[in-house]
DNA sequence: CCAGACGTTGTT
DNA sequence: GTCTGG
DNA sequence: CCAGACGTTGTT
DNA sequence: GTCTGG
């Protein structure tokens, strides 16, 4: 599962991972990004630009923006078929720039957070899915996104039984493909990446609240020992 | 034909 | 939007 | 994802 | 418990 981002990389190093070549607004780095927040993104249908959308998919036909707020992940294997997410699968891909996320060890109390991050620093490529939402009365459109999970590999499976799909930089072209594809051409981009691309650490649990949101996010941080011993 | 429902995940 | 029910 | 709020109507 | 907000 992935609920809670980290964005810590330059816009030019966001750009550079995301092959756009421009961005629509300039934000300070996030360290505890939530649901509802805006996060980077490229999306199939304009990918020279890198724009901040917010994390929740609303569909287009949803009554109200709120609807998107537990839209934060789609499961890959049953995306295609669900009202909220066939369509956006077959023509509305993203992918969603991030230094790393947040995971919370299944069912542990007090809830400890770990921060996940590629070994090498570099920005992950998260698989997503985006659509539109136009506020009725001709208020304003908002773009929403959502981020595909799948079974977790070996680094994230003590911690939770879901992961994001992060997807190698050689399958952005495949993904960003401003055209619809079947369904059958993602089991491939579906699978968990490798676990040696990743690393992990346990983060102060002052994490969890999001308005805990600065470079601490990331210091390091040792559980106390009856913590220790629950998680492994 | 129209009306009305549909959210998803992950928990326990 | 798409699907189901009437 | 987690944290935090949520009482509810009728009456003065 | 469920819902909302971040």
């Amino acid at each position: 599962m992935c609920g809670r981002l980290v964005v810590t990389s330059s816009t030019k190093q966001l750009l550079a991972a995301g092959g756009a070549s421009r961005a629509d607004d300039e934000r300070p780095p996030r360290y505890n990004l939530a649901p509802t927040q805006d996060a980077p993104a490229v999306l199939n249908r304009d990918r020279a630009v890198l724009r901040w959308i917010r994390w929740g998919l609303t569909p287009r036909w949803a009554r109200d923006l709120a609807a998107g707020a537990r839209l934060f992940n789609a499961r890959a294997e049953t995306a295609a078929e669900k009202p909220s997410f066939r369509d956006a699968l077959q023509k509305r891909r993203c992918v969603v720039l991030a230094d790393g996320f947040y995971e919370w060890a299944h069912g542990e109390t007090p809830k400890q957070p770990w921060f996940i991050h590629r070994k090498d620093g570099a920005p992950l490529l998260l698989a997503g899915l985006w659509d539109d939402w136009r506020e009725p009365n001709g208020g304003r459109e908002w773009t929403t996104f959502t981020i595909l999970t799948t079974e977790p590999n070996d680094l994230i499976r003590p911690l939770h039984d879901r992961m994001p799909v992060i997807l190698e930089a050689s399958a952005l072209e495949t993904w960003l493909a401003p055209h619809p594809r079947p369904p059958a051409d993602w089991h491939a981009l579906f699978r968990p990446c490798p676990a040696e691309l990743l690393t992990r650490r346990p983060v102060n649990p002052r994490v969890n609240s999001t308005a805990f949101d600065e470079p601490a996010c990331l210091a390091p941080y040792t559980p106390p020992p009856r913590a220790q011993l629950e998680l492994f």
